[in-house]
DNA sequence: CCTCGAAATCTAGCGGCGCTAGGAACGAGA
DNA sequence: TCTCGTTCCTAGCGCCGCTAGATTTCGAGG
């Protein structure tokens, strides 16, 4: 009776150990490091209990990437809720946006890059996923009416992906970083 | 004597062989497809051949990179200097690039998401990526001046890129494109 | 307390990957 | 014709994601 209690909270438990494990190590050494073995060893069982957990190494990293985008959606709903006004919330944002693609480079890429089963731009969309967008777009709407919200919100989250994956890649200058932003928010600004 | 010529011909040609085939494998199937037993297989030869050519899979992919950039600043220009004037060649670019990303997606995703491994942002770059990026260059500083010219073409760049790469992925609504690429042109129009 | 059956877990292995060592086949020059 | 360097292939290494089938574990019923 209160053992099946008992090992339902040990596979939960379990579970967030795999998905800490993955993140873990591919915040480490990069995503190509993630392998089911070295996960299995990790968590010190063996390779096919993943299995019993997860229908496959995707579905891990979506794990991550979901968890990922709550934390993503927290940041950013602290910096707009922080802000003084429209324009300061914005540019908080996008520098807190910015900040969570540098410093969590492997999190960011699994939410926005890897982990491309999970539906996005539908109502079948994770309540994460659907959260951090929501921020976007309401951080947007003060400066735009309820009119071109989401095409508007669109576009200035592809900025802000654009700026973040490119930076990552080598792609910019490395110096930029500030006057770019500068620019987008200039640009993006009512 | 002229033997090696010939033969020097013959490398050549087994060496563009070897691009188009990584290239129209990555095109019809993506580049998951794209394996070196598979590309051996098509070119004929076995597998060790192609590491007399390429370093590794990683320098075939850098070559089709390359060569697609190249096409793309072919694009690109023809979009520019056909356009009436300064904010017409924006656009023509902008729907350019876009039509680009969307009609070669493995082409483009070998250029920018992929071969990591290339230099960007530096003189080392290959030409390719440096016309491609120099088209951006001059269609921008009609309209900006010679001042913040690099910063704000790399942000304009960034918006395409982040257009492109979340609507190929299903980031997007399915039917935004045109109205996300005129609030662009309008952010970015002046 | 013992047995039994189901659930949980492991061992072993499949096919495929990028890449490479070592030997066979070939062709040019003596 | 023989030699020797180049070219190319066969075979295989260690890794990958994933799975079938044997084995162990452990609570439930006698």
């Amino acid at each position: 009776m209160s053992t099946s209690k008992r090992r339902e909270r040990e596979l939960a438990e379990r579970e967030r150990l795999i998905v800490t494990a993955a993140r873990d190590l591919a915040e480490a050494q990069g995503w190509d490091a993630v392998t089911t073995r070295r996960l299995a060893e990790i968590i010190e069982y063996s390779q096919p209990v993943l299995y019993s957990h997860f229908k496959g190494k995707d579905a891990i990293m979506a794990a991550v990437a979901v968890e990922g985008c709550a934390e993503l959606a927290v940041l950013l709903r602290a910096a707009r809720t922080g802000a003084a006004d429209g324009v300061a919330a914005l540019a908080a944002v996008a520098h807190a946006y910015t900040d969570f693609a540098e410093q969590r480079p492997a999190l960011y890429e699994a939410i926005f890059a890897l982990a491309v089963g999970l539906p996005f731009a539908t109502p079948a969309a994770p309540a994460p996923l659907q959260e951090a967008f929501g921020e976007l777009l309401e951080v947007v709407r003060p400066l735009v009416g309820d009119d071109d919200l989401g095409v508007r919100t669109e576009v200035f989250w592809a900025s802000l992906h654009g700026l973040a994956t490119l930076m990552r890649d080598g792609r910019l200058l490395p110096d930029g970083r500030e006057q770019r932003l500068a620019v987008l928010l200039d640009r993006f600004g009512d």
